[in-house]
Order: structure tokens, then sequence, then C-alpha cells
DNA sequence: GTCATGTACGAAAACGTTTTAGTTAGTGTC
DNA sequence: GACACTAACTAAAACGTTTTCGTACATGAC
């Protein structure tokens, strides 16, 4: 590899004038920078990142923590949306992505330690435990760090907004006729929670009082569980005449057990998702769901977190809720 | 931060004496060496990454070029499988894993030097047009590179078998009675090329020689062309008993076109697809398709380019075929 | 006592940058 | 011609490691 000293030989100058050429700082000559840039050019110089950042502390290096409680990584449309997105505006900046290690307790390293150790500038975290002691250190630490719907006071948050995204959905979804709404909500956590209280608001709002046996839970994504579920729902003496499911794909779940019973959608039954994937748009009929709006929340994400990185002072906490937007579908009717 | 020289004299023993210990030198005395890295552990050192690698050359980085030709990027099944498995594995070795940053033009760095500047050990070539100069010159480069499905001569390549996933399809569908197969394949690429084989060679092992119209070509993952063109098969005055798709994802438009007409899967119309993502076991009828083994492919691939990065002599440049498996759905008919 | 051998440690160079604190030469002022 | 000032450059230290080549001392052989 040809270093800063070679160009230096190679023009006859000293390496402290190379850097600064190629620095434009402006203490070297205009000629003198055009000669060093253009042998720089010539030689194939590579400036190395690991002397340079042995002396400014500057990495360029973004890390993403990032793990599927299923195992099934990045095969999450949502989440691999979002990172697809920060991945985009980060990489414009000038900062690459790496993950951050998570299988490393092999080597007795913490999260925090290994972003330290990997010389990561700034954490997104996103679709993992917040729970976890590791996690919790990394978001207590001293790293810049942003997190995905979830919120941790003093700490900058990027998250989509499911109370307004729900609200959304159930007074379209009311304001069709339905009244006899059933929702299998997700696993419980803040997004969840929040898609829970705009559905009993407006619920409330409409005078509606929901049984009991309407609202379950299932894990998200799952198809299997949401299936049964969805199953017990029509065999109820009272079955509602809208179902709404974790996510888009569980959906798929839900779907089954309708056609399993001889069921149409929406003429005997009415089917909503959340999440607004690809899939909604392709399945037949077109669901009705919520389009999370994820190259959003992954723009704003990098944008903050590089924010952060670059002006620690005068950067403060945010909490930025990214509205969503109803997806009209074809998978509920309209009840007279 | 808490460096080498802290700990060193806080143990009242030289730099030298330290940086052996640590990294179990054997002229460092046992007592020493326990003293030394208790006390690194008390203190919170932590090894700077930047300097090692200025001494040693070794970053423990490896790059991922990754690059969705329809900007869906990360939320593509089976390419997200690979890579998650590729990270796990590498990960469980030691290594971490960047994204090659692929909007770089702006500060005018190809894709090669790039990675030379981030100081990246070896590079996994996955779901990108090869045949762009930026891409050919990162493959024909000094750098440890393996290519997935896509096979250059001299390197080392992991591929999933799609000759012989294709044929076992085929007798399979061919076995169940079918003789008027249509197949909406891929765009080009070597991929497409070997199914095409095993699609032509089965025929011919049956004595048919398919219509012209019943081969046409779309898009991977573009459900609106395969249903269009789903479409036009159905719609052929002798339309085919049996359709196949792309890739699973694709094969939803050929399920909405079939609905559109009326048409129950397998009744009326057998359909099939291709990749085994969690999509098609969900799906009503469950697709009949192939399993690419994604984990296979990704482990492979970190395995042979940590072995190149490694063993840089003694490794030399493999073509390795990773078999598929025949998944047997519910979306093909048995005709008598 | 001399010599070879081995063990445990340290000094210092090196990696490729950045940056501070000069140094030199040129220009203009009076 | 002395002086201040600026422009353009350099020397050298520093960043935190690794690694080579010492050195010092102890041990044992003769």
């Amino acid at each position: 590899m040809v270093s800063m000293k070679d160009v230096a030989k190679e023009c006859g100058v000293s390496v402290a004038t190379v850097s600064k050429a190629l620095n434009d700082y402006s203490d070297v000559g205009e000629e003198k920078r055009r000669e060093i840039k253009e042998t720089a050019r010539r030689m194939g110089y590579m400036p190395n990142l690991s002397a340079r950042a042995l002396k400014t502390k500057r990495t360029y290096n973004l890390g993403i923590l990032f793990v599927d409680e299923a195992q099934s990584g990045l095969t999450h449309d949502y989440f691999s949306s979002i990172i697809e997105s920060f991945k985009v505006t980060a990489e414009a900046k000038g900062y690459d992505i790496t993950f951050v290690n998570c299988s490393m307790p092999r080597h007795g390293r913490s999260y925090y330690e290994h972003c330290r150790y990997r010389g990561l500038e700034g954490i997104v975290i996103a679709c993992i435990d917040f729970y976890t002691p590791q996690t919790q250190e990394l978001i207590r630490s001293d790293l810049p760090v942003v997190t995905i719907d979830y919120v941790f006071d003093g700490r900058t948050s990027v998250a989509s907004d499911n109370v307004r995204g729900m609200r959304e959905l159930m007074e379209y979804i009311c304001g069709l006729g339905h009244r006899k709404i059933a929702y299998i909500h997700g696993m419980d956590s803040s997004t969840t929670r929040d898609r829970l209280t705009s559905f009993y608001r407006v619920l409330s709002d409409y005078g509606i009082e929901p049984p009991e046996e309407y609202v379950r839970q299932a894990a998200y994504r799952d198809t299997e569980e949401t299936e049964r579920l969805s199953g017990e729902l029509l065999d109820l003496p009272d079955p509602p005449t809208c179902i709404m499911c974790p996510d888009d794909f569980s959906a798929l779940g839900c779907i089954r057990a309708a056609q399993a019973r001889g069921l149409r959608i929406p003429e005997d039954i009415s089917v909503v998702g959340y999440d607004g994937i690809t899939l909604a748009q392709v399945l037949e009929p077109r669901l009705t769901t919520v389009h999370q709006d994820t190259r959003t929340i992954g723009r704003r994400a990098a944008e903050e977190l590089i924010s952060l990185v670059e002006n620690p002072r005068t950067t403060f906490a945010e909490k930025i809720l990214v509205p969503g937007e109803l997806v009209q579908g074809a998978s509920v009717k309209k009840i007279i």
C-alpha cells in the first residue's frame, strides 16, 4: 500500500505537507496542492483509516444492534426496510455501517464493550429485547444511541406513531359500520400498548365495549398462532365482523382460518393487518392495513444519530414520532 | 480510555510486558501475567483496534456487498437469510460485518477502493449486478472474495444447486402427470440459466416439447408482471395445467391471476414457486416449491471467506454447490 | 572462575496519520 | 537597512499497539 511517505518522496516534500494538501489546509501553496493531489491519485494512494482513527479518534463507523427474537434476523420486512433506509442515509453522509456483534459472549465482551472495541461512533438499536442487561448497559452508556420504537429517558428515539396509526385504522373500520371488532394484538411492548390504547379509545368513542374474548394476544409474525386464535374467534357463538391481526404477515394465518371455514374475505369476515409491507398489496383481496413509514424512520434515525455524533454538545435527545398511512385495501367490508 | 500504558504504570512494568502478557506470549512470568490480566480487567482496559490494525494489518472486519436492483435492499428473503447466516457464522469466529458502502460515488471511491480504505479483509458479494465495472474491479482484485450464486474463474463461489433443485421439482411435477407445464422464468443470470437447463432437460426426458408461448420471462419478485403473464397463459386456447413462477413471492401474482378467473388452486391450475421462503408455507394452499438452503449457503460462504483471509496461500478457490430441498406443498394437483 | 544456556523482562522502533510549533524566505513599511 | 508580517513549508511528537533485539540475572557444566 502506498502511503503519504511515498507520495511525499515522489513530490519532494514532507509528509506533513502531503497531509495538509490532501486535507485542504490553508497553509500550502495552490500549485503544490494540485501537484500533490494529482500524484497521490496517480500513485493510487489510499488513506489508512486505522492510522487516521488512531490520531483523530474518528472512525466514521456506525453500529446497528439488531436481533430478531425469532432468529429470522434480517428476514423481517419492517425492520429490514428501516435498516435499509438508515444505511442509505448514513452512507450518503460518509459513514459506514457495521453490525454490532451479538454472538460475542464467547469472547466475553458485552455489546457496549464490543462497540467501544470496534470503535463505533454511534449505535442504532432496533428490533431487540430492550430489557436485557446488555442492552440496558448500552443504552445508559456514554455512546451516542438512537432507539427505534422504544423510548428511553434522555435518549433520542424514532418511533412509528402507533397511537395515531391505530386510531385512523379503527376509525376507518368503525366508519364502515363495524361494531364487532376483534383484536389479536402482539406481545407486550410499547408498540403494542400504543395500539391497544387507540383500539380501546376509538371503540369507546363509538360507545362500544368489546367482549373480553374479542381481545387476544399472539406473537408478532406468528401465522400459526394467529390462525388458531382467528379460528376461535370465528367459531364464537357471536363472532366478530372484523378481525385485526398483529401485523400483515400474521394476517395470512387469519386468512387461512377463514378459508378453512369456507368464509370469504371481506364478504363474510373482514381482516386487517398492520405494517403495510409489500405482501399486503399483493394479497387477494388487498389487505387493509397501516403502512408504517419505514423510509422516514430509518432516515430520521440516521440523521439524528449522526448529529449526535458530530455535535455531542448541541444536540439534544428527541422523541420523534413518524406518522403512518392508512392503506384502504379491499379486505374490510362496508356494513350498510 | 485506559491504555496499555496505564496498565503498565499500575503494574510497574513496561508496556511491552503488558502487551505480551495480554497476548499470552511465553516470555512473561506466570505470576506477572495473572497480575497484569487482572489489573487490565479491573481498570476496564480495552484494546485499541486502530492501533492494533496499524501494526498488524488485521481488522477482523469482513465486508458484504449487497445491492438489490429493486431498491428493496434487505427486504429480500432469500438474500437476507443468507446474510443472516453469514453474519452469525462470521461473528462466532470473531469477525465483524460491515456493509460495503454503495452510495460512495459522491466521494469518488470505487467499491474496491472503499473496501481497502475501510480495511475490510474479505468481501462476500451477493445479490448484485456482477457485470458493472465496479463489481468486476472488486472481483478481479487482490482482496479475498466469495461470490454467492455467481461463478467467476479463480474465485470461490457458493451457489444454490439450481440444476438439481429444478430437476427434482420438474420430476415431481411430471411424476404427478403434468405434461403441459409453463415456466415464467426470471431475468437472465446463471441462476436462471441453470433452472432453464433443467426445465428443458426433464421435459425432454419425458418426451415433451413445450410450446414456445409456455416459456415467458419476468423480473424476480415482480408480482404484477407474473400476474399479467399468468393471465396470458391461462387465457391461452390450450392453457398449461401447471405454471412455474420465478420465485415464491411472484407466485402471488400467479395466484391472483387464477383467482381473478375464478380458478381454484390446485384443482383448476397448479402453481409452483421457488425459494421456499416462509411465505410459501403459510399460503393456502401451501405452495409447492424448492427450499434453498440459505443457512448452509451463508455459513459456507463465511467459512470459505475466513479461510481465504487467514490462509491466503493454502486455500484454493472452490465452487461450492448447496443442494436445495423439494417442498411438496399442496399447490400441484395429481393428474390421474 | 568461565562459559554456555535459559528465563523474564525492557527499550525502542515501527505502523501511517495529524497537528503543533517552529523555520525560512519573501514582501512591504518606515 | 531594520523591522514586522505573512506565506509556505518542515520537524517532530503523538496516537496505542506489536515485535525485535537487547540486557540482566540465575543456573548449571566444566
